[in-house]
RNA sequence: GGGCUCGUAGCUCAGCGGUGAGAGCAAGGGACUCAUAAUCCCUGGGUCGCAGGUUCGAAUCCUGCCGGGCCUACCA
């Protein structure tokens, strides 16, 4: 119970503002080092930019301002949609620092000797997807998703030996001591290890990088391929390569916990654990992976440009509306929608109906029965369901087994009718009533707080208000004219 | 091309071999008034993507097809 717990979100590559999709990562990572924390747990979360990607360059030059420059702008926004959801990083880490650029050194230089080798390499590159391609699958000379066309490569890159960890990390998997939820996810992962692992390119040509990158220790004409260095800011951010108390929450008896959509599982699942074992460091815990949001039914493309930006939705409904809409609305794995549409009627039905209703219908019941000061404990029982949703990772679920509570105290409410006792001038007779329903309603917004923090805090000082006294809408209902 | 995955009420999803297919929201009706036109009760509504097969019995297993998604692949 003692145990330490460390989470972290995936970090994008800065090309463009942040749009609804990594506001679900951010969201599901906040909820769960919050929940971490309401188990008395010693938690870090993290998160940050990846900005040495080569497509950060492109994007920079196209609208002609200096990388750094237009890296920087980006990298500001996606930090303040941290604070506009609600999430307060311990860490935030950006891939162009000093500090992440040394661990990445000291990782590379800690790697097994064996496992880094030279080889010369030919082929089909595309910039956009920072990989090569094959001819047979261009579209009139262009890659498919990204619409130009590839360069021809020959050059020789340093190779990370990954066909060497392939039963290691099969055995982390398989034993779940590296435990990927959802089970399906893990199933594709087995089966994507077992089919067999090919050693995996892990530089680039400096000049091909455009200047930007880390360099590779040595060899200033090779970059570290980006994904390798943004893979290490997971430990860079936790002082890896500049502190000597670096492994404070890097270690066996910290549950260490990355969060992550599913177009990256094989990086986070294979790549980085291999990569850490040949570095001789402990390897993650949990690689929990989301699905993907779509908008309006539309696929959300950053390149197109037709994204909800999340700020402008908080802005419009708060941050708890946007929170408790992504993680009660959207399934914890699978694909998603985001509409405002949608979202009204959560929030109607859900918060402003359900708990907010609740909590000002209790409240002014306690106000005229003369109900004051409800003592409750300091840690009341969750709700049946709600650990098991968490240790499940399904944040929809832990919601749901809350808000039945909320059904069964309207329904109790409904069926004692205390207002008929304060119309017969008893009010005594309902304080009974009124103990236990307060009671549920504090478990609920104790329990509540990994989800929407500010609401839950809102409600507990409510309670603990002597007297009680009726509140102000919680959530106010939306109305819309058509 | 291959792997995996999804396709179940208007919407979002649960069920994943066995009593007449479920929940929430939305819709319709009723009750109530403490509450944010709220809440409570009742009701309607589904060829479980399509076509075969296995089985005493399939939404649930198998095969093929159609459609969406993620990943992956030097030829086969």
């Amino acid at each position: 119970m003692t145990r330490k717990c460390y989470v972290t979100t995936t970090i994008p590559y800065v090309n463009a503002k942040p749009h609804v999709g990594f506001a679900l990562e951010l969201v599901q990572a906040d909820a769960l080092a919050r929940y971490h924390r309401l188990l008395g747990r010693d938690v870090r979360l993290q998160t940050g930019t990846d900005e040495n990607a080569l497509k950060n360059v492109l994007a920079a030059s196209e609208r002609g301002v200096a990388t750094q420059h237009f890296v920087d702008d980006n990298a500001r926004a996606f930090r303040d949609l941290c604070p506009a959801l609600g999430v307060a990083p311990d860490e935030f880490v950006r891939t162009t620092e000093p500090r992440h650029r040394r661990a990445v050194e000291r990782f590379w230089q800690r790697l097994r000797a064996d496992d880094i080798y030279r080889k010369k390499y030919t082929g089909l590159y595309c910039v956009g997807c920072e990989d090569f391609v094959l001819e047979r699958d261009l579209v009139d000379g262009c890659c498919v998703d990204h619409g130009k066309p590839p360069v021809r490569v020959d050059e020789e890159n340093y190779f990370f030996r990954l066909s060497t960890y392939q039963s290691q990390v099969e055995d982390l998997i398989r034993s779940d001591r590296l435990r990927i939820v959802p089970q399906t996810r893990r199933n594709e992962v087995l089966a994507f290890v077992r089919q067999g692992l090919q050693d995996i390119s892990v530089s680039r040509l400096a000049a091909r990088a455009g200047g930007w990158g880390i360099p590779v220790p040595g060899d200033p004409s090779q970059v570290i391929y980006v994904w390798i260095d943004a893979l290490i800011n997971y430990v860079s951010g936790l002082g890896f390569g500049t502190s000597d108390g670096w492994d404070e929450y890097w270690n066996d008896d910290t549950l260490k916990i990355h969060v992550m959509g599913k177009n990256v599982w094989k990086f986070h699942a294979v790549y980085w654990p291999a990569l850490l074992l040949s570095a001789g460091l402990p390897v993650p815990d949990v690689v929990a992976v989301h699905g993907f949001l779509t908008q309006n039914g539309q696929k959300i493309s950053k390149t197109l440009g037709n994204t909800i930006d999340p700020v402008d939705c908080v802005r419009e409904f708060g941050l708890e509306a946007v929170r408790y809409y992504l993680l009660r609305a959207i399934p914890s794995f699978d694909d998603g929608d985001f509409s405002t549409e949608r979202l009204k009627g959560v929030y109607n039905a859900d918060l402003a109906n359900g708990l907010g209703n609740l909590v000002s219908r209790l409240t002014t019941l306690c106000s005229r029965a003369g109900f004051c000061c409800y003592v409750g404990a300091a840690s009341p029982a969750a709700p049946e369901g709600y650990h098991e949703a968490w240790s499940r990772y399904e944040y929809d679920g832990a919601l749901a087994a809350l808000w039945k509570l909320i059904t069964v105290v309207n329904q109790e409410i409904d069926r004692a009718a205390p207002w008929a006792a304060l119309k017969a001038k008893d009010p005594g007779s309902v304080h009974g009533h009124l103990e236990r329903w307060l009671g549920v309603l504090h478990s609920i917004a104790y329990w509540l707080a990994p989800f929407v923090p500010r609401a839950s805090q809102t409600i507990l000082e409510m309670l603990a208000r002597d007297p009680i006294v009726p509140s102000a809408p919680l959530f106010p209902r939306l109305v819309y004219l058509q």
